[in-house]
DNA sequence: TCGAATAGTTAGCAGAGGCTAAGCCTAAGG
DNA sequence: CCTTAGGCTTAGCCTCTGCTAACTATTCGA
């Protein structure tokens, strides 16, 4: 897109939505794919052929036997920077331009791969080092707090702990599932607890008096932060912390 | 660059500054070629030989026999959108963010093309509407006050009036204009006159007791407001107002 | 075990936006 | 008058990012 002559950045801006794609799904320990990363970011399997070849070619990536794909430390580091871009954008949109969830993440996968590195940094500043983005996934290079998350997929029953994550690949792949939790209530801070049937495809997500049905795929989505529950509550799932092991999901929230 | 499944801008980011750097160019009355464009947008002749057709194919120009380009109803109208995006968005960048009017100008050139319209006018509407860019040149759409420009070329000695605007071409042709004025406090606002010597290339510029000698190329691209100029200072010069016919400026501030 | 669905790749094409080299005017100067 | 310089276009090439069509390979079910 942008001439040899003039300054151009290192990776293009559709060499970034990969590198990004790639990242999400990686660091949710999911398998990437190319027929994953063809319905992310909605193009046709031979596109994603082409740009991953040229991409593995310029070093940024790896593909394996079995044609899963993995960032070398260029791309991981590349990526990173486009995540915290990203995040940060996300955080002033939503937190300075009254955004949503849902349009802070679209308009900032629009147009924070053009922000420079000055702008980022002072948007950055001016938020007060923000550590997560709108909906609690971690900026890279912020310092943040340590937590103890757990989905509630896994969350004991019984168990009272604040939302503090929705899964970023969740957002993108349904992005339903924002506007359902927005509709139930369920932001992030609140406090909720769940209930299970026996043999049941879904979780009943409590909060106060209220409750709400959530898929199996939805509730890997969203993460309670355990390390905040109420004195009183019971211990955590044996489960713990930050290392998933989701299917990709579907998104059925009590459809 | 972007799909033709994802939504596509009508018009890309390439064209867009073209269509900008057409719409600078000839609203300040000079004619507009593709040899200005190239040097404008830094690429060679037969690149701008090729965008130019493709954007007259498409009805945003028309060229005469003699070269000349013009907009069409649709490219200026394109074009004030663009050029509106551009100039909120520098706006916030030089009050919000702190950016000096020259990297304000660069960085709203990379990234306003991308941002959405609710975007702009939720920047606008938080910057209280302001009605000019940071360096005086008015925001389309936007309420301007009635002003009555008078460039320094052109100013009778012995008026004075306040800095009102610092024309674009210029800005973008001569950027070190941007830093003269800067050291030497010809802001925005600054009450100035002028006088001039017999046969000069040049004219000084008074600021109280300080001085500054402008060739005149940049003394064409810096106006006063004549409407605002304190009682008993002189009438202004014949030539009011904005409809100037500069020659290209090759910016000789007393080199 | 066979056939179909799923996943990928290759081949080939298109359009945008870059480039150089070469040629064509026109205007200005010796 | 002829030459040269400047301004543009044409021709031809490149990369990137899309696409479809067709082929291959694997896996899954009946």
């Amino acid at each position: 897109m942008l001439s040899s002559r003039n300054s151009e950045p290192a990776v293009s801006a559709v060499k970034s939505r990969y590198l990004e794609a790639i990242y999400y799904m990686a660091h949710e320990g999911q398998t990437v794919r190319p027929s994953r990363l063809a319905e992310w970011l909605q193009v046709r399997a031979p596109t994603v052929t082409g740009v991953v070849q040229r991409m593995r070619d310029h070093g940024y990536l790896e593909v394996a036997d079995d044609r899963s794909i993995t960032l070398t430390d260029l791309g991981e580091h590349e990526a990173s920077e486009i995540v915290w871009r990203h995040r940060v954008v996300e955080r002033w949109l939503a937190d300075e331009m009254g955004f949503d969830w849902a349009d802070s993440d679209l308009e900032s996968g629009r147009i924070a791969h053009f922000f420079s590195d000055a702008l980022v940094r002072r948007i950055f500043e001016k938020l007060g080092r923000p550590s997560t983005c709108p909906h609690g996934n971690e900026i890279p290079g912020a310092d943040c707090p340590p937590r103890e998350l757990v989905c509630l997929a896994d969350l004991d029953p019984g168990v009272i702990a604040p939302i503090a994550r929705i899964s970023e690949v969740a957002e993108h792949q349904a992005p339903q599932l924002l506007r359902l939790l927005d509709r139930e209530g369920l932001n992030l801070g609140e406090m909720v607890g769940v209930r299970r049937s026996l043999g049941a495809e879904a979780v009943t997500v409590e909060r106060g008096v209220r409750q709400t049905a959530l898929g199996l795929n939805a509730a890997r989505a969203v993460w309670v932060d355990v390390s905040q529950r109420p004195r009183g509550s019971r211990r955590e799932s044996g489960a713990a912390a930050e290392t998933p092991r989701n299917p990709p999901l579907e998104a059925t929230p009590r459809s």
